[in-house]
DNA sequence: GTCTATACAACGATAGAC
DNA sequence: GTCTATCGTTGTATAGAC
């Protein structure tokens, strides 16, 4: 599971001990600090000890190990919510846990924003896995909500595919306004509670 | 003095007499054909016949295009939407109208989404930009549900900064999914449907 | 003022040697 | 598996022609 990241491996030489995972990890942390496009493959390489194409030896390009970024991410992310549902917490209660993780890591959270703004055009590299991860989100919560309307919880009028699509919408609408307000603390929106509002909102009153 | 610089599109104007509204337009189409970040500025100097030094005559950095693009984009949807407030119609009209409009132009939307997300970043040549334009967004949003509320039509327990903020991130977040779902316009979530559900949702019931 | 020409450092990527 | 060397392209800066 957890990679041990950053411990050196004994020897007199230093260069040659770059492994897939000790890249990846430098990777996400790079990403997270500057952005995917800001960050260059040579500073990734720099940290590890290698020279850059020493790197693309192991992701044959720079999409390639934002790809490969992406997806031991959403792992980690994923494996966390489950746990989660699995030690009996709501649906809700688990992603307002994933939204509370996140606000203490601002780095994750743009590099995310950034990326699913970015990945919305055709050609770029991470557009299909952005695909496949709405679906699956929005497809997630068209199931709680549907559960929420065979119960009578759901708000009249409002099917529960509009419902899973709104309430996505305003995690990642107020990621933006999130981010946006970095330097002014007081007047940044409180995410979770934005989440509880629009959850209030979709639900029968 | 003929300038030979950019490929001989089409014989239109005159060559060689690139003003900065010519810029201007070619970066506005450029940048929401390609992302900005992916345009270049000798791509844009080419579209207006000149070399990319000329360019930077006009706009002494790429950044300032951007600046320039930005505030002229934002003029004239702002003219728009005034206009539709003073012939008569509600804010939720002139609202769903600027959404409707952007339907048919995908590339300012995808700009806009961009643009949006990796302004986040402080460091960011339009942060301040982003910055300004959110506040006036919801600004007026908070004016429009203070209404509301004091005519009670706001869901009880909803506050209208939370409800204003929770209507912006919506209309930001639905153009992710919107913008995601180019290659399926089956699956292509209803910009506007979207925006009427949610301000359903936030209504008394 | 309006431009062309040229130079520069940094980038992602490739080729080929150990 | 990792290196050195190199390519084409980028944003930016400067010099100088009209």
């Amino acid at each position: 599971m957890t990679t041990e990241a950053g411990s050196p491996r004994s020897g007199g030489y230093a260069r040659g001990r770059a492994t897939r995972a000790e890249i990846l990890d430098a990777a996400m942390r790079l990403f997270g600090e500057v952005g995917y496009r800001t960050a260059s493959l040579r500073e990734v390489a720099a940290r590890v000890g290698i020279s850059h194409p020493g790197l693309l030896h192991h992701f044959p390009s720079k999409a390639a190990l934002l790809a490969a970024v992406l997806e031991r991410r959403d792992e980690v992310d994923e494996a966390a919510f489950q746990a989660d549902l699995a030690a009996g917490h709501e649906y809700v209660e688990a992603l307002t846990r994933v939204i509370e993780r996140n606000a203490s890591r601002p780095g994750i959270v743009e590099l995310y924003a950034t990326l699913s703004a970015e990945a919305t055009s055709p050609g770029h590299p991470a557009h299909a896995y952005f695909q496949e991860r709405y679906r699956r989100v929005v497809d997630r919560a068209v199931g709680e909500f549907e559960r929420w309307r065979d119960e009578g919880r759901l708000r009249p009028g409002l099917d529960p595919e509009t419902a899973a699509r709104l309430t996505v919408a305003v995690l990642d609408g107020m990621q933006i306004q999130w981010l946006l307000t970095a330097d002014a603390p007081d007047a940044r929106p409180d995410m979770a509670a934005a989440l509880r509002a629009q959850l209030n909102a979709v639900q029968a009153p």
